[in-house]
DNA sequence: ATCCGGCCTG
DNA sequence: CAGGCGGGAT
């Protein structure tokens, strides 16, 4: 038995259960539907294929690190970011020897910088735990800052090959294009079974490359399949938003530490007025100073705020 | 305006 | 489950 025998139990089991509404369109695809689905991604994949430089190595701490760029970050932007990086954290220990400071820096412009402080925790977690390496095993990944199911399964097929169920916006596309062409709404539980039943037991990685071209592919030529996902969810306008003023206040900080709460403000707000919106209240400015200290970007000490 | 090879918290 | 979280490309 493979590890993915539960996945595929779990669609037979859930094949006799009759009272689910979707039974009817998905759960029921035969083995011989799921074969020659592969087969036709195999095809196209071939054809779509993106020569991305984190394909082309095997190095788990890379993948990760490609990984944790590419969730909500699109290729276009990483491709001009993860070889830098790569070069100036060249590992996990060297990860975790940097700064946080360093490494949020080294994070700027890529957006969710979260990311990065759960990038710097999780590189000290290895280095103290794991002897440098990162864990092996989905659920090992999973358990570490910042990877969640996408991204664990990721490293685990990219890195070692090994088969797993791999959903990101790009699948989905795929196998919402293909197995519920008439869904309204699709959540990960209905695509598990299927996503599980189609991965192969070899070259796991070719695979998913192929799923991911193709559901690139897909989204150009259609309308974004992806947007029948159930956790699908449009994020509020960024200009003048919290967000805004929240990375803004990062940025400031970072570029000229040791600012007062009243420089800051002071700074935030001739910005905003040269955006044309309003001034930023002392509480909003309180709130997000207090956010970014409570999640680790930086701290107040000596009537300064600093990394 | 849309949306990105999601994750975490309440 | 809902809401917050970046910022650039198209």
């Amino acid at each position: 038995m493979g590890p993915l025998a539960s996945a595929r139990s779990e669609v037979a089991a859930g094949s006799e259960n009759g009272s689910q509404p979707r039974e009817t369109e998905a759960a029921g695809v035969s083995d011989e539907a799921i074969a020659a689905f592969v087969g036709r991604v195999r095809e196209e994949g071939a054809r779509l294929y993106r020569d991305l430089p984190w394909r082309n190595t095997r190095d788990p701490y890379a993948i990760w690190i490609s990984e944790v760029m590419l969730q909500q970050t699109q290729v276009a932007r990483v491709l001009t970011r993860w070889e830098r990086f790569m070069k100036r954290f060249p590992s996990v220990d060297a990860l975790s020897a940097a700064a946080v400071a360093d490494v949020v820096d080294e994070w700027q412009g890529m957006g969710y910088n979260r990311r990065a402080l759960a990038l710097k925790r999780a590189a000290d977690i290895c280095s103290a735990e794991y002897g440098g390496a990162l864990p092996t095993g989905v659920e090992a990944l999973r358990a570490l800052p910042g990877i969640g199911d996408a991204t664990a399964a990721g490293i685990t097929a990219f890195s070692a090959d090994v088969p797993c169920v791999y959903i990101e916006t790009n699948v989905r596309a795929v196998f919402i294009h293909e197995f519920f062409p008439e869904a309204e709404r699709v959540t990960d539980k209905e695509l598990r079974p299927l996503v599980g039943r189609a991965c192969p037991d070899e070259d796991v990685r070719g695979w998913y490359y192929a799923l991911l071209d193709v559901g690139a592919h897909l989204k150009k030529t259609h309308a974004n399949p992806s947007r029948k996902a159930a956790v699908y969810t449009r994020q509020s306008a960024f200009e003048g938003s919290r967000r805004q003023k929240r990375a803004w206040v990062l940025r400031e900080v970072m570029a000229r530490p040791g600012l007062s709460t009243a420089e800051i403000h002071r700074s935030l707000n001739a910005a905003e007025l040269a955006a044309g919106r309003d001034r930023v209240s002392g509480e909003e400015l309180d709130s997000i100073l207090a956010a970014l200290s409570k999640e680790g970007f930086f701290s107040f000490a000596d009537g300064g705020w600093r990394a």
